[in-house]
DNA sequence: TTTTTTATTTGTTTTTTTCTATTTATGTAA
DNA sequence: TTACATAAATAGAAAAAAACAAATAAAAAA
């Protein structure tokens, strides 16, 4: 009986079955929107860094220890965007491969190669605090420009694009790009964050005029960078303030 | 050993194990925002119409399955819009009681009494051509207004406050109203289907001009009331029309 | 000091949105 | 058959936002 080859494995006592986490890890760096990727050992195979849930462990809390092994951050900003369900999503033949690179043998009624839904979170961090790091299976993590990725495993092209796209669709409503930002950053950083994002470009006056009228940059310092012009200024974005106005607003929704 | 006992479980043969699809289904009429709602067979309990996926189904179409058995229409607007986790899914207990309730014994052990993650999607659905129909579990399948529900089974009032406001932000940036609206429709029909939705009143004059100004509504005839004044325009959504404009944006970002 | 370069600010025009007022259609009742 | 009440639809003014254009400021080099 097939189940019971199964239930042998030490995965299934650990994990539930059938159902995987995925992380897009969103950084911003030279202007570039990057997504962390894992490389299997030995090989040209990219993958999202992912993970299974423990039986005993919140959804949310099994991304927050990938997130942690892969970036060592906490206190992360994380949106669920997606969960995906193929029944195509079944990579007994792609495992196969990634066993096979280092060496072992692969069981084809392994655990890992049943069928799985996988349940995706982007993660926007800055990228500067960052440390990435492989897993035992992996011999490389590292950014990748967003528009220069390799190809990756499974299905994990259209999960970057579909985190991509939710994102876009965040930064419309909601103040979320200054995760993405280190602590200071000029006017020109945080327009071509959103230029990146968005897919477009943006009027820079206008961009500033109303950055500066949400009243949550703070000003700090001149950045010279040696360059023949008149140098640009430094700003921090101010929790504190953009919290005493996210209050503000859930009074006056009452009012 | 705990799996074998819940392998021999006949729904451990056909369905995935520990996941779980919900759906919220979302219909219109006389201006209320209503919920299809099952529930159990002689108790109070009331929940949203969920089920499992087929090992071989894809998660999309095992919630069409479901939506098709519910409601029997096909071919509806659907949206995933989030998938909950928490390691406090499971459910014995409740099942016990709705064993019970029918005079039947369950067993702690069963399939079902497991923990589950659920995938959970919401359906515009036009109210006036669905016909609910309740599961072999259920004695009654019907609409509820949004805002008078019953107290619901497992996590499901939370549920169905998070599709709202996923709908909510969907209404932003996407015509998926009309999914709601029977074939023909006055101003003020729509209108106060954006104004339950969004949870706030609109001003009547601004809503005309900007649903005018899409180019996507038709007008067809007459509503007359039997009141002493103007009678109301109806209105139909050219699905047509509409398409064509999606058409011309798609084009026009990438100049 | 003047020139060059890029950042920033200011102002003007255009478009969009909001607010206010008017006109239209319908049934009722003087 | 004419005034009246009611709600629908439209039109126009006011305000706000976005797009566009220009000017000013600061820095380094010629």
């Amino acid at each position: 009986m097939q189940e019971i080859i199964l239930n042998e494995d030490p995965m299934s006592k650990r994990y539930l079955p059938n159902i995987s986490v995925d992380s897009v890890i969103f950084g911003f760096h030279n202007r570039q929107l990057k997504v962390l990727l894992l490389r299997f050992k030995n090989t040209e195979m990219y993958a999202l860094p992912g993970g299974f849930i423990d039986k005993g462990e919140d959804l949310e809390d099994s991304v927050k220890r990938i997130l942690l092994e892969r970036t060592g951050l906490h206190d992360i900003y994380l949106e669920q965007f997606g969960t995906f369900g193929s029944k195509q999503r079944a990579y007994g033949e792609v495992h196969k491969a990634v066993a096979e690179a280092i060496g072992k043998t692969f069981d084809p009624n392994a655990w890992v190669a049943q069928r799985f839904v996988t349940v995706c979170y982007y993660a926007l961090v800055d990228f500067h605090n960052t440390i990435p790091s492989p897993d035992p299976a992996s011999d490389l993590c590292d950014w990748f420009d967003i528009n220069e990725m390799p190809n990756l495993m499974f299905d994990h092209n259209e999960i970057v694009q579909q985190a991509l796209a939710s994102l876009r669709l965040m930064l419309d409503h909601k103040l979320v790009a200054f995760n993405l930002m280190p602590d200071m950053f000029t006017m020109n950083d945080l327009q071509s964050l959103y230029e990146t994002i968005l897919g477009k470009k943006l009027l820079r006056t206008n961009f500033q005029r109303k950055m500066l009228s949400l009243g949550i940059l703070e000003r700090v310092d001149k950045q010279w960078t040696g360059g023949a012009h008149k140098a640009a200024y430094l700003y921090r974005f101010d929790k504190n303030k953009y919290e005493e106005m996210q209050k503000e607003e859930a009074n006056s929704i009452g009012k």
